[in-house]
DNA sequence: GAACTAACTGTACGATCGGACGTATTGTTT
DNA sequence: AAACAATACGTCCGATCGTACAGTTAGTTC
């Protein structure tokens, strides 16, 4: 695998080679993401994803070298886009409470957002391969914890600061956000559009009541 | 299509032909419901299918028509084990917050349990299906609308009868409660023992706090 | 017993899948 | 200029998919 070889020692005198590749992977799994949030990482297909983008199927094969590894850039490229979606945007607000909200309506937005027809990609994915175990599964296991870490760092730092009930228990907290906004994508793809409603009302509940999500 | 046309009107004299396909179907179903909690409904074949029961390819064809009727007849058959494995016996227990915990602890049963090696049928194919509209999605949300719903009655029982907060919303918390079981239906499927007990601990906050899930 | 119906089999078709070549083109290195 | 490396293409393969169709077997109805 030539995965990323760009960027040598000496910058400034990339191989213009290994710079196109990069360039085409990457419009590739840019592309297999879209699909993917839709019809499933299973479902993707190196010929139609060829079609799709008028390049020979072939092509396409030489890049990835096998349908698991354009999944795995798949899901790679869904965790660049998260990044840049979500969670860059959101560290302009406060670290805590503030932060939280702002994460979680970056969330709401990215999800809402007609321009992800399927929703979030580890959201569709996750549940088609949670029983399949492989380096797919454990690259979008990790999406998740990760994920699920960042919620109940910040949660931490609110509850430091006083923001929230001292006792609070953070990764209790950050797996009851998830569950929610996880179950909201997939409402959302329902049309069910008073669930975003929903999901504020649920953060009030959780950041505001003292007793709630506590270990008691 | 010949749906379920046993039973007539004189009883007892049923056709022995229809009978003989009906357990087919069941059958074939049954097996169905096993294979997509695994892999999905989209990756049930028909041809899969007949092979592990040892029948003709086109005895299942024959059977159901189409793949989307084989589908529909798994979701039905998932629901009816729904029913049989955590509805009706958690109704043995007292209406109101008494059931509410034989409900959840009947899900937390039926989904840990090793004859179900892809947990939940519904969870699993819902976030398949939730952008692909057709009668499958359809079926599938119907079933995630009763079992909120269920949920949903069950707490206003509860707080009928004084067993939780007076102003508690029920369907925001039964909305809560379905995403809590989610979530921890794929977080078992990763291996994570532990969220069972945070399920346990979510359910206890929501049915004591008075302030959480309630619209102030 | 004859006509009919439903369950089931066997075979075949067109489409699509992932992958394996061999080859041409373009850019780099020596 | 020569050797090499990476992208990209065209073609072919075996496997599997859903479905259609003709035919056989078993049970019902007249």
């Amino acid at each position: 695998m030539s995965e990323q070889r760009v960027a040598p020692a000496d910058a400034g005198a990339v191989d213009g080679r290994l710079l196109r590749g990069a360039r085409s992977r990457r419009a590739i799994a840019r592309h297999a993401v879209d699909v993917a949030s839709v019809e499933g990482l299973t479902a993707l297909s190196i010929g139609r994803l060829a079609g799709d983008l008028g390049i020979s199927k072939s092509g396409v094969q030489a890049l990835f070298g096998s349908k698991e590894n354009l999944q795995l850039a798949a899901v790679e490229a869904a965790r660049e886009t998260f990044l840049a979606e979500v969670l860059r945007p959101a560290r302009a607000a406060a670290p805590g409470v503030a932060r939280l909200r702002a994460l979680v309506e970056r969330w709401i937005a990215y999800v809402e957002s007609p321009l992800y027809p399927g929703g979030c990609f580890r959201v569709a994915n996750l549940s088609e391969f949670d029983s399949r175990p492989g380096p797919v599964r454990d690259a979008l296991a990790r999406d998740t914890r990760d994920w699920q870490a960042t919620l109940a760092a910040e949660l931490r730092r609110a509850a430091a600061a006083g923001e929230t009930a001292a006792d609070l228990d953070a990764e209790l907290v950050a797996f009851q956000i998830d569950a929610v906004l996880c179950a909201a994508n997939t409402a959302l793809r329902l049309g069910d559009d008073q669930v975003v409603d929903k999901v504020r009302r649920v953060l009030d509940a959780l950041l505001s009541a003292p007793a709630a999500g506590a270990a008691r």
